[in-house]
DNA sequence: TGCGTACTTGCGTCATTGTGCAAGTATACC
DNA sequence: GGTATACTTGCACAATGACGCAAGTACGCA
């Protein structure tokens, strides 16, 4: 199924920790930092299964927090980057950067897949087998 | 380039928040949680670039904390579905879960491209448009 | 059986983060 | 200009999490 580039190899951790790859990038804490609140979970999930951009008082409607709280947990997840922001008159509207997401989700998946293949571990579909035994 | 799925919506946060998704679960905060660690984080990229299963040892050689701190970190990267541990006699080797997490990763930018898609607004590449002006 | 290596766990400390309340700012409407 | 609505920010507090040290466990080897 997902055809697997060239694939960069070092030996050794302390050797790979030092040669810089886009995984690197792509594993950026903050990206994930946003997303690792339950309340910031639920708050994504919500906007996803809605699809259409919404207010910080309408999203404030599907969890029990306090509206500040909404509003801080808004803003950690626009500068996660997961969420955009648009003001409207009074109104603040938060959209969900769906092509954004989607594609740093896709690229991620790609470079784990890259690195990782061929060793024959388990959990990798390869069939060489580069482990100890 | 995405082939969009059947879309299901729901006008507000609210009544999107009773409704369950697989969005709900690939967005899982346990997951997240376990990459949000800047050294987690980096101890994954190490194993990713490094492209083979390695030691508690030898992934503490690419991180400057106490090797307890690294096992502490392998055990939570474990629960969060990242890597995966098989003890061989006394040392303990952890893999990245390539396949599974490839897997998720791309099952959620597909989740979140189907919730989004159609509503018009900015970063969506809709041409539909359903956002209030 | 004793010893060394590899890893895990208990404990205390310090920094970060999630939370609610209250006060503040910005905008729309009368 | 005054008031209501929508959101943000300051502050205090509790909970969580990352960390190092030290002690403990598991395993291989002589």
């Amino acid at each position: 199924m997902t055809q697997v580039r060239t694939k960069p190899r070092t030996p050794t951790p302390r050797q790979a920790a030092r040669r810089k790859a886009p995984v690197d990038r792509l594993l950026d804490p903050a990206f994930f930092k946003a997303l690792c609140d339950p309340t910031r979970a639920r708050m994504v999930a919500c906007l996803v299964k809605c699809g259409v951009p919404c207010t910080v008082s309408a999203i404030a409607g599907c969890c029990d927090v306090d509206l500040s709280v909404v509003s801080r947990h808004l803003k950690i997840l626009e500068t996660g980057g997961v969420l955009s922001k648009i003001k409207k008159g009074r109104e603040v509207v938060y959209t969900v950067r769906a092509d954004d997401l989607a594609h740093r989700l896709r690229a991620l998946a790609a470079e784990i897949e890259v690195g990782c293949a061929g060793c024959g571990c388990p959990g990798t579909g390869s069939k060489t087998g580069c482990c100890p035994a």
